[in-house]
DNA sequence: AAAAAACAGTTGACAAAATCAACTATTTTT
DNA sequence: AAAAATAGTTGATTTTGTCAACTGTTTTTT
């Protein structure tokens, strides 16, 4: 078999396993309180906020309706609040409410607390190892 | 901030990027033909058969009704082939059916070709180096 | 300035994906 | 022989996601 070829099956084993973890860690994250998809937009407004529909679509690729949808239920349930833009009357901006930013926090830290345990058994010296293979990784495929 | 949480960080961020980099891959592979659960049980019953789907459920976690109904279906489509166990009546054996082997590999083929474009811009000695950082992650967290 | 095109977001109708619990038919354990 | 466990099936339901048409607003074109 070609050079080419080993590392690419190697490369699509790692997306199988780095799939099943990850799915490992959502489902075990998100039981009960939001799905993915819900505790990305959270993310996003959080850390972009105030940020639009389009903003948000522009990073996450979704259906517009579906998230449209999204945002008038996180509406109703007080995690966020809507206000026209001042600028353009087509866009809304968003903003976590305090209570929002509460349910954005616990969320938050439960996954903080998920990788951490994670990596529990690491020393210092591997676990910076492990950062570096990220970053590697994120650089060579960006 | 703690060098802990940095690594936290970053190992968080290494997560939403690789989550989209696979729903990027699998949205854009998987159009018109099957779903990411289906293409992973088909590449199982490839990789181990005769299989049972207990032993599909085993590897992959999923509901056991929504199995049996896609089982159901691919035996239906003629993409596989169930027959009885002998040494235990309640399990089914599946196979892929030469049709089932041929939907599957031109899934396998589209899957390669695209991961090598994916790479394509990468050295040979770079190349490894992803492989590499693959390994040490998977490595470092199994 | 008026008309046309583009844009942000909403809505309705629908389809696909997933979950849950109850059930049948076997096999294993007690 | 009875009870418990196992493999898989089925029905009912919910959640998630998709598609296209629509409203109101802004930008571009003429």
């Amino acid at each position: 078999m070609k050079a080419q070829q080993k590392a690419i099956n190697d490369i699509r084993a790692f997306n199988r396993y780095y799939t099943d973890l990850l799915g490992l860690l959502n489902n075990q994250l998100l039981e009960s309180s939001f799905s993915l998809v819900e505790a990305r937009v959270l993310f996003e407004i959080h850390t972009n906020q105030p940020v639009s529909a389009r903003q948000i679509l522009a990073t996450i690729d979704m259906d517009k309706g579906y998230l449209s949808r999204m945002l008038r239920r996180f509406e109703k349930d007080k995690l966020i609040k809507k206000r026209v833009s001042e600028k353009d009357a087509r866009v809304t901006e968003l903003l976590l409410t305090r209570k929002g930013n509460a349910e954005f926090s616990k969320l938050d830290a439960a996954s903080n607390q998920q990788i951490a345990g994670l990596v529990s058994s690491l020393s210092g010296r591997k676990l910076a190892a492990l950062v570096q293979h990220m970053k590697a990784i994120r650089y060579l495929l960006g």
